[in-house]
DNA sequence: GCGATTAATGAATCTAGATTAGATTCAAAA
DNA sequence: TTTTGAATCTAATCTAGATTCATTAATCGC
């Protein structure tokens, strides 16, 4: 069902052994990059990672740019599909407040535990080349939407506090999310944890008492 | 009292003609730092808004690597000095959540509006090569140590929920106030705006009821 | 088994940028 | 006026990586 070493990068099985190789390097891309950054991530970094010399990467992709470009529209759409397809899940009454409580939750995971591409775009999306980063808007664009009406369906219900400036609040919350990949360490901390204190923080962060 | 255009860049006036070179080659090296993130910095973007040659900057400085560690070193120590001088001016008897809120602005008011190094800090430091990281881990453990002592003390005297987990609490405030170069534009809202609302959520994110 | 296509390689090239060498300017001291 | 040293420049060098290419190895349809 998989081909990653990490435990949910949700690949549809390959078609084809070439299909294999060519997920194999854009998992290696998007590891290195979430390890070592973008300025710091070598084309040969990457073929290592994936078992092959550099010049086997342009047999799958047209440059370095090209690649990376291609591991941030993956992580970008997957972190946004995912917390999407959470959202989904819950019962349709779910209130406001318990929905954004489980974007959260679902954000850290997708970022902390199930995608290296997730990781990989927090990491970096402030680093990236404007040609990139031009790539990613559309989805991003969506991703935060996607917040945004979390965040104005909450407020409609009196479920945000009064003073709160919804864009500006949106974006700390985000930002205190897209930042832990710069501290977490599994080994240090349970990801549950996280997720708690995170929740417990948004909730009476911006929730009415 | 002031050598550079950016609002309070509080550098001592430069005894000598050649420290004010160096003064300004550093300031650009924080500009262009801070806007373009650290592996779009090129030595020639740099010495071009110094208004020099790229070569001349080696007659300042020993490499482009030490150049940027100066500045991620200057950035790092201002934003901490600029937190704990804030916070010493406070009455003796400030409540320690009003510190904390203290502390919130000051963070954001250096990084966001009087501080090129500090902005080049919190933009770059997760990407920056470990040798230069190395350097700054002293200064930048300090700093950790300064809000974990904030917290400390609001949660010693029953200021925090319970359920809080400290150290991630930290980090997760911490986060949302680094992240914020990444979106924040003076031309399209006010800092104050930002800081009311940075202040809130952290007040009631944190606090007991 | 056997050509044809697909995958991948080692060795060579190309290039952006950092760095060095050496020449030049210029203000101040002698 | 000459000398000197500090500050800067132009032109040349050096290097890490990305990229290209001619060739080899693997795989597949028959």
């Amino acid at each position: 069902m998989d081909t990653t070493s990490n435990g949910a990068e949700g690949a549809v099985v390959p078609a084809t052994k070439a299909a294999a190789t060519r997920d194999r390097i854009l998992a290696a891309a998007a590891r290195t990059l979430s390890l070592k950054g973008y300025s710091a991530t070598r084309l040969a970094d990457i073929a290592e990672l994936a078992g092959l010399r550099p010049p086997a990467v342009y047999y799958y992709f047209a440059s370095r740019e090209e690649l990376i470009a291609e591991v941030m529209a993956v992580g970008q759409s997957r972190l946004r599909e995912h917390v999407e397809t959470v959202l989904a899940a819950l019962p349709h009454d779910t209130p406001p407040m318990d929905r954004i409580c489980a974007a959260v939750e679902a954000h850290l995971r997708v970022e902390l535990d199930l995608s290296d591409f997730a990781t990989a775009v927090s990491r970096n999306s402030g680093q990236l080349p404007e040609d990139i980063r031009a790539r990613l808007r559309e989805d991003s664009a969506a991703y935060f939407e996607l917040w945004r009406d979390l965040l104005a369906t909450a407020k409609a219900v009196g479920a945000v506090r009064a003073g709160i400036d919804l864009r500006v609040a949106r974006m700390l919350v985000m930002g205190a999310l897209n930042w832990t990949p710069e501290w977490w360490n599994p080994r240090q901390g349970s990801l549950t944890g996280v997720i708690r204190t995170a929740q417990s923080l948004v909730r009476h962060g911006l929730g009415a008492p």
